[in-house]
DNA sequence: CCGCATCCAAACTGATACTG
DNA sequence: CAGTATCAGTTTGGATGCGG
């Protein structure tokens, strides 16, 4: 089966290793905070974006919740993590460009999930 | 924010709406075995899917997930369940006309999930 | 054959308190 | 301020056995 990736090329891929992609996929885009922290880094790139601040303005998690959140987008690539010359400390996250290529993901998540809302009810 | 639903139209969503959206299909289509059983009945979607053959083709699901996991994609209209009138009861599993719309999603984590791959390798 | 009930271990997550 | 440690409650998923 052929799919495009994100540079157009066309990508061939057994069906074990597109299992894999998704479970992959689901696993770093999964949950319950990993899509709305990128969509806040996104939607608020042109600011600071403290530890603090995305923890006030990502309505519901915990500071340790957070951090592991955040970890594991680094790790994967998708944010950056810099400690700031503050005293006390702080640190600013930023999306990175590469994590940027999960805003087709979410925008066909995003559309899917509208469309099935009005599905149910019309049902 | 603007996107298209299935049918191409344009459906505006407020932030918080999209947010709803996402969680839904996380929900929905998320987890481990969710995808897996809808590509599994796209991809034989000519032939009688009994409970049995599913749970011996996906590999690795015990009958208890997939019983709940079947239960869940019925309720939300992804696919349709019949009883045959076989004896002993077997009962199969299609997906629907609708169920189809999940396609394009699969195909999105797919394309990331091969994409990504291929990212962690250079770096 | 299909699905349910039960038991159980592991993973996830929230609350709270604490450290550098 | 950012992150860690601990505890407890919830959720998850596998294994097994039963009943229609």
């Amino acid at each position: 089966m052929a799919t495009m990736n994100i540079n157009g090329n066309v990508q061939e891929a057994t069906c074990e290793q597109e299992l894999a992609a998704i479970i992959d996929s689901l696993e770093i885009l999964g949950g319950k905070w990993k899509l709305r922290i990128m969509r806040h880094l996104n939607n608020h790139a042109a600011e600071t974006n403290t530890f603090k601040k995305i923890q006030r303005e990502v309505e519901g998690i915990s500071s340790k919740m957070l951090t592991k959140e955040l970890r594991d987008l680094e790790i994967n690539l998708l944010v950056t993590r810099t400690v700031l010359d503050t005293r006390p400390v702080s640190v600013s996250y930023s999306i990175t460009e590469y994590g940027l290529s999960v805003l087709p993901v979410n925008e066909v998540l995003v559309q899917w999930g509208l469309n099935h809302r009005q599905r149910l009810k019309l049902s």
